[in-house]
DNA sequence: TGATGTGAACCCATTCACAGCC
DNA sequence: GGCTGTGAATGGGTTCACATCA
């Protein structure tokens, strides 16, 4: 988040800002974003803050994001389609190395500006292209099976997009991005606002609001 | 998490589970699962388990989930086509109420069978839709106003994939999906299994590996 | 016997508060 | 004076351990 809030500050050309500046930003304490920083070294500036350039760099380097690191896609259906197409991974430094599904009558198109492989492919593509990182994107029938793939074929960590919760061997790392399961924590905020105004009304007095 | 879980306990046919095998399938603490549920209430049997079905209901009716919560998608580009035509919302009680641009080459297209209608549109669609929750997925420059935009309808929760962080008035809740950020994560598990795999050549001992 | 529900203990991230430095 | 860097204090989420009950 703090690199996120950095590249926005660079945009605008801001070359110095303090801890309290960035707490601000992040919506944090500014005594957190001096510890997290404090884990990289010691970067600032006393009495001044932090330049932005440099910090961008420092946590750019400590993220490992110094070079290109080529992905897999696998499922080439709505979401697979729309995250190669989406710029947003290669302008951060993801290149896309290939795009895998099963079905036949995917297999063959182009996707993203790649052509969709089968994915018996994916061992192949892996290992020549050293690819550590393979997105999921199947429908939930299939990500286990895919994922199970994405460990025989090599990939260390994989990005599970698939609506079900998937098993990998010790040692493989997986984030789970649930499309739905956020909305979901969404709705629990305005259930909880909808009674909130019920009761006020109810009671003629103010009433809390939940916040995120 | 949870509620995932036993949706695919329940499509598997389970009808019965514990505290100890809920936590093995979310991989955390058995513990941790039963003080979490505590929460909802007493929906467990000492001796046997949770009932599966009960326990997917209540879970849903805490968040909320026992109705369906229409959304409005602004964007669409790659990522708000993709989110429009993406099936796992609908599925999961989120109707589309409406899809919106600003691009003129957009309005007037048709996007997970639905016509984009122009941003201008926002407010007349939440409000007789009864809209409460707002999905972003315009570029990131756009993402600043298009908030403005959905709040300013009536809004009360944003799901942010806009590669920015978006500032809010207090009352509203939002969520960011940073979906580059999730990649950036495993390239640092992907940088520190590299660094671990040099050191462990080095000393032609075993090393440990860094786990998600 | 076996698993829940929960007070108490523990642990670690967050915050405080201030010495240290520009 | 102003802001960083960090030891110490705090607070709350997590885990332990066991009374409780089917």
């Amino acid at each position: 988040m703090y690199l996120q809030i950095l590249n926005g500050l660079i945009a605008d050309g801001t070359e110095q800002l303090s801890s309290d500046q960035l707490a601000a930003l992040a919506g944090v304490n500014a005594a957190k974003v001096r510890k997290d920083l404090s884990y990289l070294g010691s970067y600032g500036t006393r009495g001044v803050g932090y330049d932005v350039n440099f910090l961008t760099y420092q946590i750019q380097r400590e993220l490992g994001l110094n070079h290109d690191w080529p992905i897999v896609i696998v499922g080439a259906g709505n979401l697979g389609q729309a995250l190669a197409n989406y710029g947003g991974f290669t302008e951060r430094g993801f290149s896309i190395a290939g795009v895998f599904d099963t079905d036949s009558s995917k297999v063959g198109g182009v996707v993203g500006g790649a052509r969709v492989r089968h994915l018996d492919d994916l061992s192949q593509v892996v290992q020549s292209k050293n690819v550590s990182i393979g997105v999921l994107a199947t429908p939930g029938e299939a990500a286990q099976e895919a994922a199970n793939r994405l460990v025989r074929a090599g990939v260390g960590s994989i990005l599970n997009f698939a609506p079900v919760v998937i098993s990998v061997p010790r040692g493989v790392s997986v984030r789970r991005v649930d499309l739905a399961g956020e909305l979901q924590i969404l709705s629990y905020y305005e259930q909880r606002r909808a009674a909130n105004a019920v009761a006020r009304e109810a009671a003629g007095g103010p009433a809390r609001v939940v916040s995120a």
